[in-house]
DNA sequence: TCTATTTACTACACTAGGGTAGTATAATGG
DNA sequence: CCATTATACTACCCTAGTGTAGTAAATAGA
């Protein structure tokens, strides 16, 4: 069956949006922040200081959603704000000590998140749906850098 | 691997954001709405005079966000909300003419977005994967109604 | 029948993203 | 070296969802 017969759109917007709602609250419970401020949190964290601007890039997102949400990371006091020495345009971002702590809370949760992974796919299966969101993606990004070279 | 090692949940969190942004990009740009409104005015084209208590309940929305979505469809052109004659609490949701023409726009944006699956998996892949994310959903839901049954 | 509970919806405050327009700084090309 | 262009970020307004608290109508139980 094709994708439009199978609604694949739909499904994986629906799926997404359930296990989101899930993990949110999960975690909402657990540590007292969302995941997505913790996908935002944990790249600050592994990557030393860095800018607002490469943080939206691995998610994806704009820069205009990273002012807005570095702004309550910091005034959660999960992170803190500084000019970069570098370039006087950008923020470097660095988790705090509170940040740090919030982040370790939030591995219970994400087990639970995972476990529903694991109880309904095994190795295999699990294994294969990564690639296929992988191959997906790839399939994105490509088809909008086309004819344009998309190396810098 | 499992989930986790894979980290699967950050996988399906991007792209269904991406495939939602470049759907989104084109609906709007071939019929000025959105892929969530396209949903919403769907469901109600689809099963005639409907309350948005069961068109929630099929996106697996809350009813709060019902109220604004048809807020915006109404004041579109796109449905119209009259009482219920059976039930004075509920609205009866109905698609316009305006509505209707402006479903068959959506169609050729679809059809581009299914394109993409379509050029990345075979069928037996797509097969796959709309019963992988089907699994998925079972266990999200099934996990939640334990042990109260689930049936009312 | 009259109360208690459930149901359908609204209002409001919040997170979280998009997109556009603008500012300040950096980098580049003549 | 200076003008142009690119980059990092902010401000603003929009859609779109959550959750909670509330109202009015329907339903169920005593």
């Amino acid at each position: 069956m094709s994708a439009s017969e199978q609604r694949l759109y739909f499904l994986l917007q629906t799926t997404a949006h359930l296990f989101k709602k899930k993990a949110d609250a999960t975690c909402v419970e657990a540590a007292g922040l969302t995941t997505a401020q913790a996908a935002v949190l944990s790249i600050i964290n592994g990557q030393g200081p860095v800018s607002q601007n490469r943080v939206a890039a691995q998610l994806s997102h704009r820069e205009s959603a990273m002012t807005k949400m570095t702004a309550r990371l910091e005034k959660a006091g999960y992170i803190s704000k500084t000019k970069s020495k570098e370039d006087a345009r950008a923020w470097a971002l660095e988790s705090t000590k509170l940040g740090r702590d919030v982040l370790l809370k939030i591995k219970a949760p994400f087990k639970e998140i995972n476990a529903v992974f694991d109880q309904t796919l095994d190795e295999s299966e699990t294994t294969r749906l990564a690639n296929d969101l992988k191959r997906l993606l790839n399939s994105l990004n490509n088809e909008d850098a086309w004819p344009i070279d998309k190396d810098k």
